[in-house]
DNA sequence: GTCTATAAGAAGATAGAC
DNA sequence: GTCTATCTTCTTATAGAC
């Protein structure tokens, strides 16, 4: 979570405001867009005048950022000694968060679409947050295979699993968006728990004889912080 | 494709523009969203002035309405004589084309993202549109059920599955959108066919009480006894 | 039927008072 | 640090010439 050490002394007042207006932001920027939300907007829920935000940030853009770097502390912190395929049980939870509050997602996949203009000053945050967000996926899905919780896989076929795995988030975050009576938590639950079988049995890529699957103890965990890995979301 | 009726005299060269301004608009509305895209942008593409767009359109919206019926009507021609599982087949086609044009695809998912906000003009077609495409897809999965293609699966397993299918999908084209340079079509082939194994294998979910989900959106479940010729693509 | 010209307003950014 | 007031630009929409 976020966490700001609040100073004492005639900053305090300026802190707490910055933080308001990125709070508004958040919220404006998620349910009009970048484009559609005005500073005007914004400035109007804090209750202070436009002016007030050139006080705090350079420009629009500037604004959009503070709200993503916000938007990435407030997701960080989520998965926390989650190792192997338990990263991946653990999503639906996420999802689940999302519903309750749904700004989040809706600012990230506001932003993404909006970033697919190439000129979109949001672009190459959006970007680098999906190369991110997949090689995370990776990293983990190579730890299951380490661990002896999956069955064989090659690094190419882990890819694609890692990207489907946040595809089918994504898109089912959307249907929701647009129909916030549908269970999408419970949905998804449903829906990870098939591909984890399937990882489980050993996912066999067409006609291949499954190989023995090593479904032992995990060796020692070894703690694998951030599985940076070469997955190139491929971003050129 | 669509076919437009041309009548003689002087209204043809108003029908030809009125086209080019679709055409346009749905260059424009997909890069830089409805909010973000302008009249004069749109206006300046065909090589008119704004106000040329107001003889043919009353207003913006209006002119989004127009590319929106355009778009149905570019995507619904493409699943004539698929039945049952051939549809589930036939969909990283429509991937791969939508690769080749991005247009269409762009477009959806930005209107779609777009419309989460529940003032936007175009909201209600985005919900009908959703509803639309996974009431195709459970018509398609309950043909397959009868075809004897796929194992056992209930009502409520096919809806399931059927989101699932189309958020994948869309998930994968938002990464694309993002990263041009991923093979998109073939991962979405990689991962229907698991998907198409699993089913022809009869997919057992883990056995699970739950109550019954919640169907589409309120105006939504028509009957979806015969899906019909049109199959709509992507979504929404 | 199509366009130029322009009205009326809203956007982001800025200057300077307090 | 925050505000009022204002600037420039750009938006949608309309009036009326041809």
């Amino acid at each position: 979570m976020t966490k700001v050490v609040i100073p004492r002394g005639p900053y305090r007042t300026g802190i707490k405001r910055r933080r308001e207006i990125v709070d508004a932001a958040s919220r404006i920027f998620a349910r009009y867009g970048y484009a559609g939300g005005s500073l005007r907007q914004i400035a109007g829920d804090v209750g202070v005048t436009p002016a007030a935000l050139a006080r705090h940030f350079d420009n629009k853009y500037g604004l959009l950022q503070a709200v993503l770097t916000h938007w990435e502390e407030e997701n960080d912190y989520r998965f926390e000694g989650a190792h192997g395929l338990e990263y991946f049980r653990r999503l639906p939870q996420l999802v689940e968060e999302h519903t309750k509050e749904p700004g989040l997602i809706e600012l990230l996949l506001t932003v993404a679409t909006e970033a697919s203009d190439p000129q979109h000053p949001a672009r190459a945050w959006a970007v680098q947050r999906y190369d991110h967000t997949i090689n995370l996926g990776v990293g983990y899905l190579r730890e299951a295979r380490e661990l002896g919780e999956i069955g064989a896989m090659n690094d190419e076929q882990i890819e694609m699993e890692a990207r489907g795995v946040f595809a089918l988030m994504d898109g089912m975050q959307l249907q929701w968006l647009l129909n916030p009576s549908l269970p999408v938590a419970r949905l998804f639950k449903d829906q990870i728990d098939l591909i984890l079988q399937r990882w489980e049995r050993g996912g066999k890529p067409r006609r291949r004889a499954r190989p023995p699957a090593t479904r032992g103890n995990p060796p020692a965990a070894q703690d694998i912080k951030e599985p940076e890995t070469g997955a190139s979301a491929a971003r050129a």
